[in-house]
DNA sequence: CGTCTTTGACCTGCGC
DNA sequence: GCGCAGGTCAAAGACG
């Protein structure tokens, strides 16, 4: 599959469409930079966000954003979509603009990467914004009990895609892939907590993705995928208990359970943010309301994007396409 | 019944 | 080598 629209091209941004030119046999990198959007506008740069998940993240700046977006990939492994980018290492997508559906600044200086360094691709989503409430109080598991734990592999040689996502109302918000959440640990140095979440499609699956608030941006959730998939997307997403679970508002009882690094005001910050985060996962694993829209079905790729080939000036102009786009 | 979230403990990597 | 912070495990209970 290769990008068959020269025109398109000109509306990403450089770097982008080298990229794209350069991998245009790609089929992964396409599909992430359709994933992510179609149409990028110039736009100045801005100050790159801050290392969005770990302070071993630095990078030159790239961003992609799009206007009520969604972060998925559709029909693509992230992994692939990060293998894609895997001589870019870390790009810090991070940009707002009111209006243009995708966009892309330019880098800011490059820098070397050291050796066994993260590949990251930040991406970033704006306008979405979540809400729901979930969850109750549980007890932590008995302590001294613990079995064995494969050796992890090396964090610094993990491959990361970044996105950041905009609070989701309603949770927009989704990839096909089922995700379930397996912790959630306070950061120092922001009052959010960062939940983290593996693929629940399929056991061997080592897919992992990290959502937490942006400290400076507080409307802008953070997605941090890991790993690859080992599987396709799931064609029926897996496990309907306790899916709607998330929607059920969040007990003060919960609220109070949230870190509270900082204080009263950050338990409040923090239990919002951990409701945000369930949001986040909720809309991204579980086929709710939104999700029915994204019920995935067996297409073909080309099918799939063949809408986003044809209308891709369109897109730009043309919310309804966006539109279209979501209720695919 | 299967899968989910919650949550504290445990483990590991990294910086100093 | 030590300590900290982050990442993962797994029991318990909820949900459909």
């Amino acid at each position: 599959m290769t990008i068959t629209h020269a025109s398109s091209l000109s509306r990403f941004h450089p770097l982008l469409k080298k990229l794209i030119m350069e991998y245009s046999n790609d089929w992964d990198l396409q599909a992430l930079v359709r994933s992510c959007g179609t149409a990028v506008a110039d736009s100045e740069p801005e100050p790159p966000a801050a290392p969005s998940t770990t302070r071993r993240a630095e990078a030159e700046t790239v961003v992609v954003g799009r206007a009520g977006g969604v972060p998925e990939f559709v029909g693509q492994p992230v992994r692939s979509a990060a293998a894609s980018f895997y001589d870019l290492e870390y790009l810090d997508l991070y940009h707002e603009l009111p209006r243009a559906p995708f966009l892309v600044t330019a880098p800011s200086t490059s820098r070397e990467r050291g050796e066994g360094g993260e590949h990251e691709v930040l991406i970033s989503f704006p306008a979405i914004a979540s809400t729901s409430g979930q969850g109750r109080k549980q007890p932590g598991r008995k302590p001294g009990v613990r079995t064995a734990r494969p050796k992890r592999s090396k964090k610094s040689q993990l491959k990361k895609v970044v996105c950041e996502v905009p609070v989701a109302d309603g949770g927009v918000s989704t990839d096909l892939w089922a995700w379930r959440k397996y912790g959630q640990k306070p950061i120092k140095g922001s009052p959010y907590p960062r939940g983290y979440y593996k693929c629940s499609s399929l056991k061997a699956c080592m897919a992992r993705k990290m959502v937490e608030r942006s400290p400076e941006k507080p409307g802008v959730l953070v997605i941090t995928y890991i790993a690859e998939h080992c599987h396709a997307v799931p064609t029926q997403l897996n496990s309907l208990a306790g899916t709607t679970r998330n929607n059920k508002p969040a007990s003060p009882d919960q609220q109070q359970q949230q870190p509270s690094p900082g204080g009263a005001s950050t338990d409040e910050a923090a239990a919002a943010a951990a409701k945000t985060e369930d949001s986040a996962d909720t809309t991204c694993s579980m086929a709710d309301d939104e999700n029915d829209l994204w019920a995935p079905v067996e297409m073909d790729m080309d099918d799939f994007f063949g809408p986003f080939d044809d209308d891709l000036d369109h897109f730009l102009d043309d919310d309804a396409v966006l539109g279209r786009r979501l209720s695919l």
